[in-house]
DNA sequence: GGTAAGATTGTCT
DNA sequence: GACAATCTTACCG
């Protein structure tokens, strides 16, 4: 198969009791995705310039993937981000969606098949837990997972 | 109908 | 290390 994708390496979660998340508040248009099925994207723009990727768990939760370890059509890749370096290619939210090319069309998209698919894997690694990242609420909740000493991770845990 | 805030990133000093 | 870029949504009047 040829595609782009790579191993999950640094993802947060959010809760629909969590301040910090855009479920939080109750559904709205914009976080349609994140009530919809399970297994669904949820994708929303940042700071109205980047896009982050989200994957819905249940009702009003998901789980933001922050970073990736590119595997597959790096090139792609690398094009698509002006020839960066490999290493900051998909660390961070921003990054991975334009490294991946996901943009608002992809929201509310089933990752279970095609186009999109993830699959489930054991960590190469420990994985640890941290403060979130950019957030203003709730940030003594510890709900950031990394693979622990991965040179792709958005900042090192 | 107007204003403020946001789960970020790139660039400049 | 600090700040600007850029836009959609939410909240208030």
């Amino acid at each position: 198969m040829q595609g782009i994708g790579g191993a999950i390496v640094e993802t947060e979660a959010y809760t629909r009791d969590d301040p910090a998340s855009h479920s939080f508040r109750g559904p709205t248009a914009r976080n349609a995705a994140m009530f919809g099925p399970s297994g669904h994207a949820y994708v929303y723009r940042s700071y109205g310039i980047h896009w982050c990727f989200n994957v819905v768990c249940e009702a009003g939760s998901a789980v933001l993937v922050r970073a990736i370890e590119p595997l597959l059509g790096i090139e792609t890749m690398a094009r698509r981000r002006d020839g960066t370096n490999v290493r900051l290619l998909c660390a961070g939210p921003g990054r991975l969606c334009q490294a991946l090319g996901i943009d608002r069309d992809c929201d509310g998209m089933p990752i279970d098949g095609t186009p999109m698919a993830i699959a489930a894997g054991r960590p190469k690694a420990p994985v640890v837990a941290s403060p979130r990242i950019g957030i203003t609420k709730a940030v003594d909740r510890k709900w950031r997972f990394c693979l622990a000493g991965s040179a792709y991770l958005s900042r090192p845990a």
